[in-house]
DNA sequence: TTGTACGCGTTATCAA
DNA sequence: TTGATAACGCGTACAA
């Protein structure tokens, strides 16, 4: 047994190797390999030595080994548009527990709404190997290009919220036309007429889908769809908040008496708006949103709108996406979670 | 040159490997390797035929491969102790920009406030050989074996926000000593005299110099410390409910009339247990928090509470990480964030 | 400028 | 029940 204390680049101690137990064991490293992964064929004895001195040591297994071998990482890659929109925190939050559970690990990436560093983030991850991928459109993507190679290569992917379905990849989320639709007729029910909506970019699902649902319902009750009161605002409270002025600046007779946003975010930004040109909600003009994040019940005039069950969505996503790495089912689902109609005070229907 | 096509485990296409494109190109892997990495001695001719081909089969550099020879992986370890409270999103996204601009990615888990499951979380963190580790401890802590063995291992540790500052490990957050006293001295500043503390576990650093703070106030200011009015909340609104219900026991002579929470989400299960015993705020009892989640300013009696700049003390974190696994700084500093008080409502004291 | 041999820490295979 | 050997895909050191 001759051992040469060779390198010692990192200044801590060399982390023990299934080789060094072997040696100290004096088995070989199969022998160990065994007994620690609890597989048969190792002498009672022996497994137990082992184990000791596994202890003893503080040996750590190698993961980045053992990937390599296995060609499997036990990592699911996950890319988020906006880590500050708090709807994404408790996906992720549900996405890690369904990934704890089943033994895997998440790599957190961040797109920024961007879709240059989309792409970056998803080749990096690839890179890394992660064994499946938990994607949400950024707010900016114009091509699936990377989807598909990364597909192709035999990354599979699972769509959360913004969903892309014409891929073959699953897509778990709301059914947002019929979502969009709820609130919007439920402003229309109550007599409004003059409904804007504030939309997000028609490149994404959620932003096409519920201008849908904003449309159908308008057409249902008859009312007559005004260019002028579709307005993109994309995502973000800043978004909510130009498009909502551009509303306002209209002739006092064309202003909209009612405003379905695409998220309550640009909900918020509406309100802020409303608020700087004294108007009050929703005598003046009412408003709805989409996504029920904590703040909408806690504002001060609580906002009505669509409760997303983030957890849910990330949880079923997450497993959908193992199912899929694991072969256990096969991609291309499109998985509806159920979502209801929170009514508060923001659209005056009470 | 034999090419077996021996195993297919995966249904996809098998990836290229350098080996791959060098027998394509008609070179040696270290060839292809040291034109895909930009490196010297390889002539232009020849490294423009490795690029075109490497882009053609969409090669994709295997990090865990690269990994294990390099004995880096390029990847920092986080663990949240609660990924819904929403000042860890703000964290975390602070953590992955400095984290992306120097090229490391980002493990993410979820310690759930238990000591158990952050182990758990920190020993897989170890197996999959993150470069350092980035932790804010759990609210059951109770020792830091688990810390000093990584450390001892040779993975850095970087504290942030629940800080562990005796075991020589670098830590970032705000002066929560400090802060708390600014706080509390506010409210004792204007008059009050019951002034109670929804305090967190002493086990963790936030929890024992809040109190500190509080304490500090007190004493300066001649007010007598009631060991009655200083209740463990923990950091949850519903701890922060819970322990207020029982301040609101008390017979009405000795209620409190102001409350300090260690946090802002506890501060909001005070005021929902407030509400809901039909006092006013702050007429009836004051309140004040620290945190400044988004929330704060925008619940219906907006937070009087300290600022803490949860993406700048990630950033940092992450930035003073990552020179450490680089050798370029030591560890052991103890950085402080600055923050500040924001007055609203909820004090009574405009 | 390019190639060869070896090692990183682990698991699969097959022989002992 | 155990062990020797060959992968896994890449980088380092050194030879050509």
């Amino acid at each position: 047994m001759k051992k040469k204390k060779k390198r010692n680049s990192r200044k801590s101690l060399k982390r023990v190797t299934s080789k060094g137990i072997a040696s100290r064991v004096g088995v070989s490293v199969m022998t160990v390999s065994r007994a620690l992964n609890n597989r048969p064929y190792v002498g009672e004895r022996t497994r137990r030595r082992i184990l000791k001195v596994a202890k003893e040591f503080g040996y750590s297994p190698n993961h980045i080994a053992r990937s390599l071998v296995m060609q499997r990482t036990e990592t699911l890659g996950v890319v988020v548009p906006e880590i500050s929109h708090s709807f994404f925190p408790e996906v992720i939050k549900g996405i890690e527990q369904a990934a704890y559970s089943a033994g895997y690990h998440l790599i957190l990436t961040h797109s920024a709404e961007d879709e240059a560093r989309e792409k970056d983030v998803i080749s990096t991850l690839e890179s890394k190997r992660v064994d499946g991928l938990l994607i949400s459109t950024a707010q900016t993507v114009t091509s699936h290009k990377t989807y598909l190679d990364a597909i192709r290569m035999g990354t599979p992917i699972v769509f959360y919220d913004r969903v892309v379905t014409d891929i073959g990849a699953s897509c778990v989320g709301i059914n947002d036309e019929e979502c969009c639709y709820m609130v919007t007729d439920h402003l229309a029910e109550h007599g409004y007429k003059a409904i804007a909506h504030l939309c997000g970019p028609a490149s994404v699902s959620i932003g096409r889908d519920r201008l849908k649902g904003y449309r159908k319902s308008l057409s249902r009750r008859g009312l007559k769809l005004r260019p002028d009161l579709v307005i993109r605002s994309g995502f973000s409270e800043e978004g909510g908040y130009a498009a909502t002025q551009t509303l306002l600046r209209l002739p006092q007779i064309s202003r909209p008496d009612a405003i379905v946003a695409v998220n309550d975010l640009a909900a918020f930004g509406a309100m802020r708006a409303i608020a700087e040109h004294k108007l009050r909600i929703p005598e003046d003009i009412a408003i709805v949103g989409m996504g029920d994040v904590a703040m909408a019940a806690v504002v001060s005039t609580p906002l009505t709108t669509i409760q997303q069950p983030a957890f849910e969505i990330g949880k079923t996503a997450a497993e959908t996406l193992i199912s899929e790495v694991e072969g256990r089912t096969k991609p291309g689902k499109r998985i509806i979670i159920g979502a209801r109609l929170a009514i508060r005070k923001s659209c005056g229907c009470s």
